[in-house]
DNA sequence: TTACGATAAGTGTATATACACATACTATCT
DNA sequence: AGATAGTATGTGTATATACACTTATCGTAA
């Protein structure tokens, strides 16, 4: 005698695990590289948006900005970025750094590898699904 | 002059800010009930198979053992599971308990009313979005 | 029975995430 | 100028996640 919830069919425990599932997919391609897709990521933004805050960093990441510092101290303790206090004194102005362009490069096919992979996977309903993860935001 | 790749369409990047945007969503509704939807998740594992190991739940839920070790533990202190040793000494068999079935109940409907939030807002996607999910684990 | 491969679980370490708080600095109002 | 609200950031704490390694136990082949 279940209950009438239908727990197996959980969103949250679903999405969660594609978010696992893909990250590591991500994280595989990037093997040897030195850097994993977080991090990636942000030097990906400091490339294509240049120096910028933390917060800034954070909101086109769409992540907290707290997890955004530590990813930060991360990267510069790697020397791939570098941070300069800004005229307001509270600001640090993040830029990523010759290295850190460098790894940029090489990780560049990486990523584009590991994206065609999922995106293959998801072939017709590549569409739909980033629209509806999209919509998130508004939650 | 921007590189050929576009990485503001990363898969990864949109299915890690879906996960923590639906796992919030979900522990909002959780709020002041004292557990979250990882420790939901493990109680309704418990629930619904009944006592078993780390490892059979952590299979369950399609989550690293070690992770499921760690939230157990909490599960523990929170004395919202029972954990036995198993004939086999190397098991430890967890079972929910009677405050765990109590906090389990009070949550489900939370739990569906977050579901059913979540699924209004994927509308006709539903099946799309869960079927594409489920073939994740191919990767 | 003993040796060895397989299995269940825990721990150490690093990173990711969320949230509450604290701190420092800026901007603005009076 | 001084008080105050707002902004940028950091830190403490707890949990989530991954991976390498270790330990204890089991099952089985020799």
């Amino acid at each position: 005698m279940k209950p009438e919830v239908e727990f197996s069919d959980c969103m949250c425990l679903s999405i969660r695990k594609a978010s696992r599932n893909i990250t590591q997919a991500y994280n595989e391609e990037f093997q040897g590289l030195g850097i994993n897709i977080t991090q990636f990521s942000v030097l990906a933004i400091l490339f294509g948006s240049g120096k910028q805050t933390i917060t800034k960093v954070a909101h086109h990441l769409g992540a907290e900005r707290t997890t955004v510092t530590r990813a930060i101290a991360i990267l510069e303790k790697m020397k791939l970025i570098n941070i300069v206090l800004g005229t307001d004194k509270r600001e640090r102005l993040i830029a990523i750094s010759k290295k850190g362009t460098e790894i940029l490069d090489l990780a560049r096919p990486r990523w584009k590898s590991a994206q065609l992979k999922i995106e293959h996977l998801l072939t017709n309903q590549i569409d739909n699904l980033r629209s509806n993860l999209g919509r998130l935001h508004h939650l």
